[in-house]
DNA sequence: ATTTCTAGACTGAACATTCAGTCAGGACTC
DNA sequence: GAGTCCTGACTGAATGTTCAGTCTAGAAAT
């Protein structure tokens, strides 16, 4: 994004692989693996790219989107630069995908660790502690400083943009529709959930920021107890930092938003 | 930021002019404005000077920090890049200054448009609104983007850091005084005046964000008034979106804060 | 008043570097 | 031996910075 030209943007989504010289090993575009050639599956081709996409993502964190150089990431696998054009087009395109993979992989990662909790409440708060606090995870590890140059680049990348766009939609969702799984057993009040989602999401991209930012004031724990605090007085239910959430003992329902 | 070597961060703050050749006009490093030579006041120096922190101020909403190049901005301005640069030492400089800038004159302005305004509730109001809501004034003009590539410098740059730091601290501290000073008159319910700068500052760093990257559900105007709903429930004074706070009838004081 | 001097403001033209992307070909595998 | 995977060496373009010198206006000298 720092090259060549005015609007050094790449061009759209999934452009393929070049015409003449090259002989790129997959196209992106999609989650299909094309193991061409090579029959059994996936292969190097495509472990090479995950590895590619993580180092991507590594680089980024430490050096910033801007300051990230393709010689960096190759460095870092221990390869030559022109291997990751070789799998990459293009630098956008490493970063852009590197980008929207890292968002997939973490989506996923949300939903797969929701599924595995029972309650709403209980649900909501490692929703939260997923966005707040330091996870063991070093496939999603605590990369705050990436939804910054993540916005950054939506800013002024279109492709970026889109994807951060659905990003925000999706995580919005998963914030409605736990809250009214929630209310619909009864856990929670029953406030506007599309309303509440809007509020939440722009919460949590806030403390994320003084996070990422490193505040003084703001640290990782405070933050979530604070984000914690709110949400369970919204919604009514039982929480206290210590523990985990309880469900309150008194269903409330249809009670009128605050 | 993305010039040579590794960590190619300006050095410390007001490292003044080069020692040989050049002569060099004017040093920054503070608010002093040292009108060599000619008699009288600030002159031409400083007129360039302010221009330059001006445009490059522009040029960063345009094409972002990591692409501005000092072309555009002496361009912009009808001057030679050399100018630029014999006026700031570096790039990195005149950018860092830059930010530096913008974020004084903002809240140069923040205080005295609040202290025209007779009630903390008003006051509170306007300070929200100059947070969300697009500003007439072209110097301080809507340059949400701005605090974006803002937060992802101060993540690396020390020195725009500390400048960050320090403008989330004052910010906080407009957000205290004004909540003490209306509950002090009665105004506002006794909540804990410093949770409360946290959330709120929080809360509007996000909204920021999803108005700087035009979230399609998340305008300007709707991210004020979930703002200051928020507020106005909070502190327990009357506001409705249409016109402007009112303080409510009945002075409420000492209240537990929910 | 004219000339001379000087310092600050300013620029065009290099310079030096950085870096994405190309290319010709090598190794490895089926 | 054909395709895949990979690399070293290179190039082209962009761009921050330097530099030698111009231009202007006021000060000093005449």
């Amino acid at each position: 994004m720092s090259d060549h030209g005015p609007g050094g943007l790449a061009a759209g989504g999934g452009a393929p692989a070049q015409a003449g010289a090259g002989r790129p090993p997959d196209v992106p575009g999609g989650p299909h693996g094309g193991s061409r050639g090579v029959p059994g599956g996936a292969t190097v081709a495509e472990a090479r790219r995950g590895q590619m996409l993580r180092a991507a993502l590594d680089v980024i964190c430490e050096r910033g989107f801007a300051d990230t150089r393709i010689a960096d990431i190759a460095e870092r696998i221990g390869i030559s630069p022109a291997l990751v054009i070789y799998y990459f087009k293009t630098k956008d395109q490493l970063l852009t995908e590197a980008i929207r993979h890292y968002e997939d992989a973490w989506y996923a990662e949300v939903r797969r660790r929701l599924d595995e909790l029972p309650t709403a409440a209980l649900r909501l708060e490692e929703f939260v502690a997923m966005n707040l606090l330091p996870d063991g995870d070093p496939e999603l590890a605590s990369n705050w400083l990436l939804w910054l140059d993540f916005w950054v680049q939506a800013a002024r990348n279109p492709d970026v943009a889109s994807v951060r766009r659905k990003s925000d939609e999706r995580w919005r969702d998963v914030i409605v529709s736990l809250v009214v799984a929630g209310q619909e057993a009864g856990e929670f009040a029953g406030i506007d959930p599309q309303r509440f989602a809007i509020f939440l999401s722009a919460l949590l991209d806030g403390l994320t920021v003084q996070i990422a930012l490193e505040d003084p004031v703001v640290d990782p724990v405070s933050a979530f107890e604070l984000c914690m605090r709110y949400i369970a007085d919204n919604l009514r239910f039982d929480w206290n930092p210590s523990g985990r959430a309880h469900v309150t003992g008194t269903p409330v329902r249809g009670q009128p938003g605050r």
